[in-house]
DNA sequence: ACAAAAGTGTCATGGCGTGACACTTGTCGT
DNA sequence: ACGACAAGTGTCACGCCATGACACTTTTGT
C-alpha cells in the first residue's frame, strides 16, 4: 500500500473532476448496496438488520442512515436509477410521436437495457427484489411509494407534451397512472407467475398494447 | 352500576347473536378509530403517537396493537371497508355485463355511497385522509400496499369472469391494475387539485371512460 | 357458583430512525 | 508544506413502533 506520491502534482489522468473524498464515498455507498443485497438474498429483507449491513462494510449503523434514508431505500436504489433512466429516455423521444407511443418505447427500451445488464442494472438483483417483495409488505410499500413519486414527474411531462393544464384535464393523470400501472402489471405478473409471459420487456410491451387499445372491448 | 340480574335468564330481547363482550370490543375499536382521526387531524399522522391514541381511549398502547396491526392500519380502516364493499357490489353485477362495465359501475356506486356518508363512510374523514397522505409518505405507502392486496382479489374475480387462467392471460392483470389505478388516478387528482374535476364519483367515472376508450388516440 | 375463554395491563425486548457532539480525514488557500 | 476549514464518521443517547410473555380481570357457558 502507500502509493504516497501519485495523484498529487499535475499528474493523474484526472478525468475525474470529483476528488478522492467523492470516490471514497461512492465506494462506501456501493459496498453498502452490495452487502445489503447479499444479506437480503441470504436471509430475506425483514430478517436482515441495518446493523448487520453496516457491520459487513465495517461502518456504524449511524453512517448507514447518512447514505440511505431507510432500509427500504437501499433495496430500491435500483428503482430510482431506473426512473432516472426512463425520464432521460423520454426526453429523447421525437416530439411528434403520440404520447402513449413515446411512453411505451421509452419504458420498453429501459426494460430491455435492464435485461441486458446495462447501466449497472443487475438482472439477478432485480429478480431478488421481486421475490423479496413477495414476502415483505414493508418493501412492497416502499416500492409503491417510489412509484408514486415517479408518477408526479410523469404527470408533469405528459401535461407539457399534450400542452394541457393538469388542473383542468384529467387525461395526463390517467395516462401517467396507466404508465406506472402498466409497468406494475408487468412486474406483478412476473412476480406471481414467473416468466410465463416472456421477458419483462415483452410483458411490458404487451401490457401497453392492451391499454392503448382500450379495455372496453373485453367480453 | 350493578344491574346484576337482567340479561340472564331467557329474557333479553337478545336480537344480537354476539354477546356483550363483542359489543364492548366493537365500542373500543370504534373509540380508537375516532380518537385516532381526531388526533390525526389536529396534529397530523406522523406527529401522533400510538400512545396518545391509546391514552385518549384510556387503554394501554399494547391493547391498541391488539386491535390494529399498525398505526397506518387504523387510518386505513376506511379503505378496507371500502374494498369489501366494492367486492360485494361486484358480485351483484349481472354476468352478461362486459367486465369493465361491471367494474366501473361497482366502483362508481361505492364512490357515491361514500359521498352520501352511507356505510359509515365519513366524507370529512376521507378528506382528512387525503390531506394526511400528502405529507406522510408512511401512510401513503400503507395505502398503496392495501391497494395492492385489493388488486390480487380483483385479478381473481376478473379471471373467473373472463373464464381465463391468470397464469396464461395477461388481460386480467391489466384490467385489475387499470381498475385500481382508475380509482387511484381519481383520488390522486383530487389530492393534487382539490375538487377541480367534480366529485369523487364523477372523477372516477371519467377516468374509467378514458381507460375504456384506450389511450392510443391521445395526440 | 364455577371453570374455561377472551380481553387487558404491565414489563421487557429489539429494531428503526434521528439529534448532538467530538474526532478523523480530505480539500484548499497561502 | 502547513494550517484553516469542511465533509464524513463514530459514539452516545433518545423516542417510537411493534411484539412476546405472563398475570389479572371480565364475560360466557354450564
Amino acid at each position: 500500500m502507500t502509493a504516497t506520491a501519485p495523484e498529487t502534482g499535475t499528474t493523474g489522468p484526472g478525468p475525474q473532476p470529483p476528488g478522492r473524498r467523492e470516490r471514497k464515498k461512492q465506494r462506501t455507498r456501493d459496498a453498502l448496496v452490495d452487502a445489503a443485497f447479499t444479506l437480503f438474498s441470504e436471509k430475506g429483507f425483514d430478517a436482515t438488520t441495518v446493523e448487520e449491513i453496516a457491520d459487513a462494510v465495517d461502518v456504524s449503523s449511524r453512517t448507514f442512515f447518512r447514505y440511505f434514508a431507510s432500509k427500504e431505500d437501499v433495496a430500491l436504489t435500483f428503482q430510482e436509477e431506473q426512473t432516472r433512466a426512463v425520464l432521460a429516455a423520454l426526453s429523447e423521444r421525437p416530439a411528434d410521436e403520440p404520447v402513449m407511443t413515446a411512453l411505451r418505447r421509452a419504458v420498453v427500451g429501459i426494460a430491455r437495457a435492464c435485461e441486458a445488464g446495462e447501466l449497472g442494472f443487475d438482472p439477478e438483483r432485480f429478480q431478488c427484489m421481486l421475490s423479496m417483495m413477495n414476502d415483505s409488505p414493508t418493501l412492497m410499500a416502499g416500492s409503491l411509494e417510489h412509484a408514486q413519486k415517479k408518477q408526479a414527474l410523469l404527470i408533469e411531462f405528459i401535461s407539457e407534451r399534450l400542452g394541457v393544464d393538469p388542473a383542468d384535464d384529467l387525461r395526463p393523470h390517467v395516462i401517467a397512472v396507466a404508465t406506472t400501472c402498466g409497468f406494475q402489471a408487468a412486474t406483478d405478473a412476473m412476480r406471481r407467475h414467473g416468466g410465463a409471459f416472456g421477458s419483462l420487456s415483452e410483458t411490458v410491451d404487451k401490457t401497453f398494447a392492451i391499454l392503448e387499445n382500450g379495455l372496453g372491448r373485453e367480453r
